[in-house]
DNA sequence: GCTCATCGTTTCGCTTTGCGAAACTACGTT
DNA sequence: AACGTAGTTTCGCAAAGCGAAACGATGAGC
């Protein structure tokens, strides 16, 4: 009774206070980059000295860091570190990186890698050109609406997909029935071309195609998404163009990354 | 007496189980991307049992990823949105990018922004042009040997720099007399020009100068470095040109974000 | 196939951790 | 000055979670 939820999970291999603590380092985001330690505790629903006690052993290593004008915290270095540990992990970003550069100077538009973290695809690698839209490193975009998110949910095994979209449901019931027969066109899309498109649902005037890439290692796939203004990305070329050339670089990027 | 060493630190205040699962997830580096229950225990010094808890807790929470195949952990998707949260936090980053690129063109030289972790530079962004050397956003330097380094411990106040230098001192008692001579040339290059040099120190055959940038926000400096062939960035170039170009670019840098 | 070695997981009892109510402190505000 | 608000510290106690040892799984060597 002491504990609310897990009580009823006596797992014994989870280790509490490792987990509360990686809770209150999730509260950041690029929403929330400063937060008190009261904001902390109702976002995580943890007793107030708890978070004082968390927040204090994470900056000691690092992984905040204390701003005493305004008595908030932030993400600190060592969270940065560990990401881009994450990050150079990823090798494909790497091998991938020309790819997306070239395709970014022959289309004119943005290009993007981006994982999948939850119900958001996180973007690990950009290229752009005109500055006007914007979708740097590191922004999450949602997983419904965008280009990014519907490949990367075609690519998923059968059962996987079902759960991602029942947790879709779940979150917002109102806008499912809309969200659901969005995801049925883009699968059929995908089944038949290899591709997604978006046409203005995450943005207004922000036209996107997307194609996964299963690195077939086991990890999950990634997506290469190709974004740009509504007026200069029209349907047919996303269609004609720009999609069977994410599908080629997306071959060249398998075939590169093959032999090694 | 069954604690080593956090026996004589009764810290109250500190989480002792998130304390070890942020360094179980600290093993993880370009060096160590896959790392087996064991390789974890020997690197933090911890239990076989611990570790295997603190990892199910972990990966529970997809800051780790299980290859079942091998029986080795990678950090997870978790991690990679964790840092890129922690990444979109500084902003300067975005600020910095358009000068950045345009230094890495007029030298034709890599061009780096890093921030400090440690007694490492973590790289956070980057520009080149060759591929012959190249360092990517997210490799770590050390402090020490790189201008990059230098730079940022010159910046500092009196005191953060005396520990620092006291941390690398304990590091590598042998190395130290040279490191420190190297050291104390480079605080003068950076009293006197408002930069530091690294000639084939790190790597040879590599010379490199870097500029530190204090946010004035009360978080730690970044630093700015020019990294490149040595035939080509001869000492000369690096003092007479580079250095200065750097020197504008953080003057740039500064009056681009003080209006915000 | 059998044994032995190695690595990972689980069990279990005991100690210590670390949680949370309440008290205390430090500021800011009315 | 009194009050409100946010953060920290105290303290007693439940239970978290640690580690020795047992158990299980996998693979190597013969």
């Amino acid at each position: 009774m002491a504990k609310t939820e897990v009580a009823s999970l006596p797992d014994r291999k989870f280790v509490g206070a490792l987990g509360r603590g990686l809770d209150v380092l999730r509260c950041f985001g690029p929403r929330d980059r400063w937060l008190a330690n009261q904001e902390i505790a109702a976002r995580t629903g943890l007793a107030r000295p708890t978070v004082s006690r968390l927040v204090y052993t994470l900056t000691q290593l690092g992984f905040l860091r204390h701003a005493h004008a305004s008595r908030k915290y932030a993400l600190g270095s060592a969270a940065v570190s560990l990401g881009y540990s994450a990050l150079t992990q990823i090798d494909i970003r790497r091998a991938a990186r020309p790819y997306l550069q070239a395709l970014s100077q022959q289309t004119n538009a943005s290009v993007h890698l981006a994982i999948n973290d939850g119900l958001h695809m996180q973007v690990i690698d950009t290229y752009w050109h005109s500055a006007v839209f914007v979708i740097d490193i590191g922004s999450r975009v949602p997983i419904v609406t965008t280009s990014l998110g519907r490949a990367y949910v075609c690519a998923l095994p059968e059962e996987e997909r079902k759960s991602i979209l029942e947790q879709i449901r779940l979150r917002r019931p109102a806008d499912w029935p809309l969200a659901r027969r969005r995801f049925e066109q883009a699968f059929r899309d995908y089944e038949q071309y290899g591709f997604c498109i978006a046409l203005g649902e995450w943005r207004r005037d922000v036209n996107a195609a997307a194609a996964p890439f299963d690195p077939c290692d086991g990890t999950k796939p990634l997506v290469v998404g190709c974004s740009g203004a509504a007026f200069q990305l029209r349907p047919e070329l996303l269609r004609r163009d720009i999609g069977p050339r994410l599908l080629s670089l997306v071959g060249n990027l398998r075939s590169s990354i093959q032999p090694v």
